[in-house]
DNA sequence: CGAATTTGACCTGC
DNA sequence: GCAGGTCAAATTCG
């Protein structure tokens, strides 16, 4: 039976990955790291395959064209977008562009940046962006920046992210990205290692990264044009080299949400490593995002657990007092699980504020 | 001088 | 038709 072998298939993916976090800890060489991503990719390639050519029953053709939205590089000989031979060249790039925003999975990550101190958060995400749009918003005081990766021809990365200002709290940014990297980035790893250590590199904190100063130079411009206050652009400066802000991730592509595990990083540190509940919440993201977002379709999506992520603050801040959540929302779920009534988002909304006494030990809120 | 940003035009989805 | 997203020529930056 097919589907036994797919089952099979994702499995093997599944305890792949659950080998992958325990190769998260900075001790692990990042050579098996690699291995494993591979053969997690394989093993999911395998999968779709059977999907897209002998599945009777399954993925729809628009899924599997989904799905290699994602892994572009891996998915590139099977995606089934072949329709446009009689398009010229712009045609089928407009197509492509426009037939992305609708696919590309989508997060987005609320910056906050208080006064006097600072947090790059996602402006120093560890990926190089390069600007091509700003658009001004309807309904919104501040324009949207559109950023682009920079390899994007190099390597035909297609990761791009929008950078907003908060309307009613200037002091956050929401960053929106879609996504995946598929470009390899060296200064990706540092980044990630920065964001799970309690102690940024001397690297990090000596010299300021290219895309940071862009980010910097649009912000300050725009906040000087925007309302000629000095004193505001001195916190602009400062919240560069500052200490403290708020961070909170949430998807907005439920079913996409396995493009948030490659590009975020746990907090983990050598010894939180050996954490048993720090691993379990690993377990658990990768169950429900990492596995779970690959198909609700076909694999059941009675979950009734809350897809509000969050990390002990205990844990999870470093030194710098920044605190990281992942929120994730069900704004497309109804496209996929019929009945969402037992999936709840949590009550206290999107914009609440983290709260670093909250019992995020209790497993059972995941 | 190459790379990044700016900005108005253009395209698509709703 | 409008709003959001992208393109690409012009401009600026390093």
């Amino acid at each position: 039976m097919e589907q036994m072998v797919l089952i099979s298939e994702l499995t093997q993916g599944k305890e792949l990955a659950k080998q992958l976090r325990n190769h998260l800890k900075p001790s692990s060489s990042k050579e098996k790291r690699d291995l494993l991503i591979q053969q997690i990719l394989g093993s999911y390639e395998k999968a779709l395959s059977m999907l897209n050519c002998g599945g009777g029953g399954g993925a729809s053709s628009s899924m599997v064209d989904e799905l290699a939205d994602h892994f572009p590089s891996t998915f590139a000989n099977i995606s089934p977008r072949s329709d446009t031979s009689d398009l010229d060249y712009k045609d089928q790039c407009h197509k492509h562009v426009y037939k992305k925003r609708k696919t590309m999975p989508r997060w987005t990550e609320q910056v906050k940046v208080c006064s006097g101190t600072g947090l790059e958060g996602p402006l120093d995400d560890g990926y190089c962006w390069r600007k091509y749009g700003q658009k001004d918003i309807l309904g919104a005081s501040f324009p949207r920046g559109y950023y682009r990766c920079t390899h994007r021809h190099a390597q035909g990365c297609l990761a791009t992210k929008q950078v907003q200002r908060s309307d009613e709290n200037p002091s956050i940014f929401e960053v929106t990205y879609r996504g995946r990297h598929t470009c390899s980035q060296n200064s990706q790893l540092a980044v990630a290692v920065r964001a799970s250590s309690s102690v940024p590199p001397p690297a990090a904190a000596a010299g300021m990264s290219k895309e940071k100063r862009n980010h910097q130079h649009y912000l300050i411009k725009q906040q000087e044009h925007e309302d000629q206050n000095q004193k505001q652009s001195q916190e602009l400066m400062m919240f560069s080299f500052g200490s403290a802000a708020g961070l909170k991730v949430k998807t907005e592509d439920l079913d996409n949400r396995e493009d948030i595990f490659p590009s975020f990083s746990f907090p983990l540190t050598s010894t939180e490593a050996d954490n048993v509940e720090e691993n379990m919440f690993i377990e658990s993201f990768i169950e429900n995002n990492f596995m779970g977002s690959f198909s609700p379709k076909f694999i059941s999506p009675a979950t009734s657990e809350s897809n509000y992520f969050s990390v002990s603050p205990s844990h999870n801040m470093n030194n710098f007092g920044l605190g990281h959540s992942v929120h994730t929302t069900e704004s497309d779920l109804t496209e996929i699980i019929s009945a969402p009534n037992s999936v709840t988002n949590s009550p206290i909304g999107e914009d609440f504020d983290f709260d670093p006494n909250f019992p995020f030990d209790n497993l059972e809120f995941f």
